[in-house]
DNA sequence: GCAATGATTTACT
DNA sequence: GTAAATCATTGCC
């Protein structure tokens, strides 16, 4: 259904239509109304020219102050040191030992906040990423979950700390006006060692999506 | 040095 | 509904 772009443009040029997010928008305080601004947007990566990517409909975001966070308390690791840079980046990690998670980086730098992208409704370069996904026949199978999405576009843990305003992954703004009826939130997922933190309605998704997790 | 553990997915009963 | 897969990171000895 979907054709493939092919782009011969340098990467720092592959938003088509000059959408991309910039660094004004990523680097602001509130990493909570980043993440229900984020619904709608659109992710993508270019890997051998080919692009692939969909329509971000469920978000979760993380903050040094609480216990759902790798970075909680201000604490900086090997692992969780990309979330101290300023916000534009992206946060790449491996978890259960096999699967790649993709987060947004947010806030100023030293301020480890980010946003994790749980789900997104493919769009581009649909049988590039059936071949990556080679066991899944359904569509909405494809990229809705955090796992599924990091394999649909190529993502692994060697992507951690590339920029999303000048590299082969980067956000666009597709121009989708999302309205408030159109979202839900709750509580975040997979969090239970957070305690009272886990119950901080900090997911966002967009309402009724074939493409959610779960 | 070593043991415990996930911001999950998939298959199977 | 439950369980297995699978390994880098973390924290503690």
């Amino acid at each position: 259904m979907n054709s493939e772009r092919q782009y011969k443009q340098s990467i720092d040029t592959l938003s088509p239509l000059n959408l991309k997010l910039t660094e004004s928008f990523y680097r602001r305080k509130n990493v909570v109304t980043i993440a229900r601004e984020l619904l709608g947007k659109g992710l993508f990566t270019c890997i051998d020219n080919v692009i692939t990517g969909g329509i971000v409909v469920e978000t979760e975001a993380y903050s040094w102050k609480e216990r759902g966070c790798h970075a909680f308390g201000g604490k900086k690791t090997n692992r969780n040191a990309v979330m101290f840079e300023g916000g534009g980046v992206v946060y790449v990690y491996l978890c259960y030992g096999m699967h790649h998670l993709v987060n947004i980086v947010t806030n100023r730098e030293n301020v480890a906040e980010a946003v994790l992208i749980r789900a997104i409704e493919p769009v581009e370069g649909l049988s590039t990423m059936f071949r990556r996904r080679p066991l899944i026949k359904k569509e909405y199978h494809l990229t809705s979950g955090p796992g599924k999405l990091t394999r649909a576009l190529g993502i692994d843990r060697n992507w951690n700390g590339k920029s999303l305003l000048n590299s082969e992954i980067w956000i666009e703004d597709l121009k989708f006006k999302i309205s408030r009826p159109q979202i839900t939130c709750g509580p975040r997922i997979g969090i239970d060692y957070a305690g009272d933190d886990a119950k901080l309605p900090w997911r966002f998704c967009l309402k009724d999506n074939l493409w959610l997790s779960q």
